[in-house]
DNA sequence: CATACATATTCCTCGTGAGGAATGCAATCC
DNA sequence: GGATTGCATTCCTCACGAGGAATATGTATG
């Protein structure tokens, strides 16, 4: 279900430094508004909600509205389909560390790997 | 050794559409040449030959000289770089499935997160 | 209600990077 | 050795997107 559609919208908005610096951000801690970005990122305010948006357009952060203050947080469905894309390519170095395998033992019956 | 320079690098790299149509077409056979690129892409020689090298350069492919022929392959150094690096938000999803648990069972004291 | 605050949005500018055409360069073939 | 193939590189142009300043929107506060 979780395709290739959000993939390109999460990898979009992470090829952006600033953006991987929000994300990271909001790692450290359950949940910050804009102010608390804009202080601890360094960028100015209006960068920082364009960037949220497009962080939120990939499904990578959600909002939470409290009075006048935003909250966002990590959004766990961006960061899963990402994952997942780089996980469709885990056999490539599966089947490196078999080909090693080989190289290294003299058994010339190596184990498959059975995920 | 992975760390976040060489992510940097790789979603950088990968914010770009048609990079990752060349990364999951060599996903699909052990390598290709440039010119099977370009036929298969639908891009022109340079162009594929352009992000064949900023794909080189996060370590997604690696080269094969063969007479005037170069045999692309994905390099697994790159991907597994990006893996890891949103596998250290396995956590976020993690602890929605814990927050999840909570709300189900019948405890009536929804916490703050404690960091 | 006026004002201050928190955030979003708009408008503009500018740099970066993607695409195209032409060229360079090395290796093969005759 | 000249021609051709396979690929890399250069130069140029152009669009897109990031950043800045100003403004809009919405919400609390007095």
């Amino acid at each position: 279900m979780v395709g290739a559609m959000e993939a390109t919208l999460v990898l979009d908005a992470l090829g952006e430094p600033n953006r991987r610096q929000l994300l990271e951000l909001l790692h450290g801690q359950p949940e910050a508004t804009v102010s608390e970005l804009v202080e601890a990122s360094g960028m100015r305010q209006p960068q920082v909600s364009k960037h949220l948006k497009v962080l939120g357009g990939a499904s990578l952060v959600a909002v939470r509205a409290d009075g006048r203050h935003r909250h966002y947080r990590l959004d766990e469905r961006g960061l899963r389909a990402a994952h997942e894309w780089f996980a469709s390519f885990e056999d490539v170095w599966l089947a490196r560390f078999d080909a090693l395998d080989e190289l290294v033992s003299n058994d010339p019956n190596p184990e498959e790997n059975s995920p």
